[in-house]
DNA sequence: CGAAAATTTGACATGACTCAACTGGAGTGG
DNA sequence: CCACTCCAGTTGAGTCATGTCAAATTTTCG
């Protein structure tokens, strides 16, 4: 068996793995195909399942009382994704998850992830690490919205996510930004024009 | 030796732990008692630590170009607080933490903490469940920035963290919300008068 | 090609910011 | 015990960035 086909390789990344381990692991991963548009989260649903992304491209977002939707994450080859606040709680879904690009997806349960912390802890470091990032991520994003203007915050977005910009609809961009399309807009042109 | 005395069972609260372990764990948490207004992280110093607030209130906050404080967040008892996007890779601080009431803290090292993971592996499993519950609480924040007025927002805060908003100054949540200390000064006139 | 979707543009409204002045309270020293 | 100072918080006036709503234009795709 040539490791390069290993799935378990490929979502753990860089960590070493006996045969064993990635015997125990592939199983517990299923492969998802998605096209474009198609919902694979909806609110009210109970989260068992995170997803990750081998390629394509997918969004979560939240709609609000208006009817207004808000972009909290996109995901792209090699993040993961799910319905986090509900996910790790395992209650109802209060966000959508709709595939933006065709995709493909390795769905893993709640249970199974914590089958694999007990039994091949390095997924559990892993997975801790991930977390990590994760925190400076959000951070870093929170503390741009504290101090940085909306021009900034685009460039900025442009900048660091060149590959999902490419992707993904400018409403996109703006509902993620927390801005209208108009001002999306209105800002663009001001760069291009300068 | 009694058991509610040891530091160790107080921060890994409700995980079990062998006599052994807490002998482990317990000289890598050292006691640190600071006043108010302190500084115990500058911007540009190497982050190495982080921090369990047993008792008092702390803020962190990122000073812009201008001179502007921005509060990325506050800690009280239970928490947990360091520049984490430095403390995660072991590199120099961007923000600043102030102490806002006098606290007791646990200062540990990221070597010790590797130390504990490997050692006494619940530590690394109670770590992750602590990051994954930071990281729904960074998703519904940004979320509330997206598509919450300010004045909600400073009411999701007063209810959400009474502990917090009796300990602090209003320019210290101000900075928090990402507004101007006379904006949150018209929007408690307005919650007042209505 | 033609319809639907996405983006842009214009006019006007609104919420938040800036700057400046003022108020009220806590602490200090004569 | 009062006068003084300092700090936090409030208030007012003018400005600016972004939102709203409507319409025009461009792009996408069957």
């Amino acid at each position: 068996m040539l490791r390069k086909e290993s799935i378990a390789t490929e979502i753990f990344k860089n960590i070493s793995l006996s045969q064993k381990e990635i015997e125990l692991i592939e199983p517990k991963f299923h492969k998802v195909l998605v096209q474009k548009s198609e919902i694979i989260l909806n609110v009210g649903e109970v989260v068992y399942d995170q997803y990750y992304v081998a390629s394509g491209c997918l969004r979560i977002f939240y709609r609000d009382a208006s009817g207004k939707e808000h972009t909290v994450q996109f995901a792209i080859a090699d993040w993961w994704l799910s319905d986090y606040t509900a996910f790790f709680t395992t209650s109802k879904a209060i966000m959508t998850i709709e595939c933006i690009q065709p995709s493909v997806l390795y769905r893993v349960s709640k249970k199974d992830m914590n089958f694999l912390y007990k039994n091949v802890p390095q997924t559990e470091t892993f997975i801790r690490l991930k977390l990590e990032k994760a925190y400076a991520f959000f951070q870093k994003r929170i503390l741009g919205t504290l101090y940085k203007t909306t021009k900034e915050r685009y460039l900025d977005f442009v900048l660091t996510y060149p590959d999902i910009e490419k992707m993904v609809k400018n409403y996109h961009i703006a509902s993620y930004l927390g801005v209208t399309t108009e001002t999306l807009s209105r800002i663009r042109k001001e760069i291009i024009e300068n």
